[in-house]
DNA sequence: ACCCAGGGTCATA
DNA sequence: TATGACCATGGG
């Protein structure tokens, strides 16, 4: 009856398990969360094997590094110079709190507020963070939730990240398996329907146009 | 040549 | 609260 649930049973017969978040460890997903920023996964890869090559893929080796060491190292990513701040604000405070093992004491909505804080850890950052390093019932909100589920006529989609948030957490199961495996559905779907702006303004789920990919 | 990509900060009204 | 400028590489 859930017209959530619904549509995640729709995208997983479609596209099948993501086995999210692509990475080796808990930390490549943080790091991997800051360089995904408005950037697309390819570039942030290549960045991430840059960080691997020079044996900089830690939070000491990172706060250790100059700021143009490490914004060169990050090049590919785009938005170096800010992605090297970020990433250096975020591993100073990873290690000024005590490191993962401590983080992962605390509760999920003290940590999300601690996340918050730190410079350059917005919602959607704290959330991938939280949901896939940390494996906590936190559902993602990203630009393709809020046009996949506009075009669905579900949502409006200029609603705060919060009430979205908010939404989707309290009317499915509060399952982190679910969550991770739903939001990796709809940023798969989104690369395989309809681009931002194209005239059909809908998705290919709703019926309205024959195929994905326009 | 244009559009887009797994956002966030900061200044301004 | 809500816009807008800004950050920047790389693929289609």
């Amino acid at each position: 009856m859930s017209k959530l649930f619904d549509i995640y049973q729709v995208l997983f017969r479609r596209y099948g398990k993501q086995n999210w978040w692509p990475a080796d460890s808990a930390f490549e997903i943080m790091v991997g969360a800051v360089l995904t920023q408005n950037t697309s996964w390819i570039n942030v890869e290549k960045a991430i094997d840059n960080l691997k090559q020079a044996d900089a893929l830690s939070a000491e080796a990172i706060v250790n590094a100059s700021a143009k060491r490490l914004a060169d190292l990050l090049r590919p990513s785009g938005y170096f110079n800010v992605k090297a701040r970020r990433l250096q604000a975020y591993c100073q405070w990873l290690l000024a709190e005590g490191g993962e093992a401590e983080l992962a004491r605390r509760d999920t909505d003290t940590l999300r507020r601690q996340l918050l804080n730190v410079h350059g850890i917005g919602p959607e950052t704290a959330d991938d963070i939280l949901l896939y390093a940390f494996g906590r019932p936190v559902f993602v909100i990203d630009a393709y939730t809020r046009r996949l589920f506009s075009r669905l006529g579900v949502i409006d989609g200029s609603e705060p990240y919060e009430t979205l948030r908010g939404l989707f957490e309290n009317t499915l199961a509060s399952d982190p398996q679910l969550f991770n495996e739903y939001h990796a559905l709809i940023v798969i779907h989104a690369k395989d329907c309809c681009r931002p702006k194209p005239r059909c303004e809908q998705c290919c789920l709703a019926g309205q146009c024959a195929s994905a990919s326009h």
